[in-house]
DNA sequence: TTACTTTGTCATAAAATTATAATTTTCTAA
DNA sequence: TTAGAAAATTATAATTTTATGACAAAGTAA
């Protein structure tokens, strides 16, 4: 999953940082309103993080660009702790949550937590496909009744598959869920993790689940057993 | 164990975090309300002993903001001696236990080992893992019938992973519950503490109970024997 | 004060992950 | 059937993360 935190305080913006990516989040940060907003215009992410008080652009009139250009990505606003007012405002603008500064990390991951889970329409903690089974908290992966190892990056891509299956999803897509923004390589970094997945998820079990649609990208989908 | 002490008498406030330190807590302490109240809301304390009567905000407004943020921490009250409405008052609120003043530092521990020991569904004051014991009254550690010193950070710590067996501690975790606020943490202070427990803890026994989840933290489980 | 212990910082070594590039294999359209 | 393209695989380089020893700072007790 990969979260835009836009946050002109150094000191928050580092901790968020750190925070998510421990919690196996890809995280892009901006420091202004005027990157935030571009950013957020010219990626894919599955969360934003948006400070109300920010120098170049304010976060309400970020989240209003946002919608008003259809981007429906799921936004959770950091407000000043009396900012009654301006609270409603981002209701209104279209914000799916917020929390008042300040906050602790927990509350604001349980916080993130719900957000996603309402947004996805999931009524759990836990992803399921096939027998191949992805706690979302614990980050743990299970097949067959069996724990499988992942390191970061695969558990990032597998989630991201996990999140979409039967479905194809191409080079570019994986990239923007599942890399951050400094990614602009050429290289075949996708294919090598996917077959990195596929040693750690599919070998030895009858029924692959990863599969390669030819010119496009991949698909998670239970395939012929062979 | 973290303890927030909201408290504008500074000879009490000195008293308290003296005494508690002793008890191998760490302690944050706020002298008025409105310090009192931000320290809740962005650290994540275990138990927060909260005066009734403060300059900037009232003990028990601060109780209700909490709770209205979702913030279950305990909370003890201290109430001037008379004070038999607001003692009504703070309960409604959600308080786990009040105590008026004056009190005896003994009187105080008793009441704040009760509502934690109620609050974290144990039975006993003793948390155990494995072959390994944590007396939370004593502060001694044992295992495999040995007993080990630990200093006091090393002790908060240890009983931070041993009230967290087999979960994923992230850094950012074991810094709001194990150091205080004043804490910064963009060293590798965990990494040395988790070392120095390991040096104490796990050297020399044939099963590891302390692991490192890259990327992510340390985990407590039971780990394969080697 | 002085000696001692604890806590925290830093530099570096070691380990693991992630990215790149080269090579081999597979697939598909002509 | 075969040439060319795409994908899989492998080796290895680059980078990041973690472990650890040495040391400094802060705190305590004698």
């Amino acid at each position: 999953m990969k979260v835009l935190v836009v946050e002109d305080e150094q000191k928050v913006a580092n901790f968020l940082q750190k925070g998510l990516k421990e919690e196996q989040f890809v995280v892009d940060v901006a420091y202004d309103g005027l990157e935030g907003e571009s950013l957020a215009l010219e990626n894919e992410y599955d969360l934003i993080l948006l400070d109300v008080m920010l120098p170049g652009k304010d976060g309400v009139l970020i989240l209003e660009t946002l919608r008003a250009r259809k981007i429906e990505t799921p936004v959770i606003m950091l407000t000043a702790k009396d900012m009654v007012v301006d609270k409603l405002k981002g209701f209104e603008a279209g914000c799916d949550d917020y929390i008042p500064k300040p906050f602790s990390f927990e509350e604001l991951l349980a916080r993130i937590r719900a957000v996603l889970r309402r947004r996805s329409g999931a009524s759990s903690n836990v992803l399921n496909f096939a027998d191949l089974t992805l706690d979302l908290i614990s980050h743990k992966v299970i097949r067959g009744g069996k724990e499988i190892e992942l390191t970061a990056k695969e558990y990032a891509l597998m989630e991201y598959l996990m999140r979409n299956p039967n479905r194809v999803l191409t080079r570019t897509m994986i990239t923007q869920h599942v890399w951050d923004y400094n990614f602009d390589s050429f290289t075949n970094v996708i294919d090598v993790y996917v077959n990195y997945l596929r040693n750690k998820v599919d070998r030895g079990f009858p029924q692959k689940l990863i599969h390669t649609v030819r010119g496009v990208g991949y698909i998670l989908k239970e395939g012929d057993k062979k």
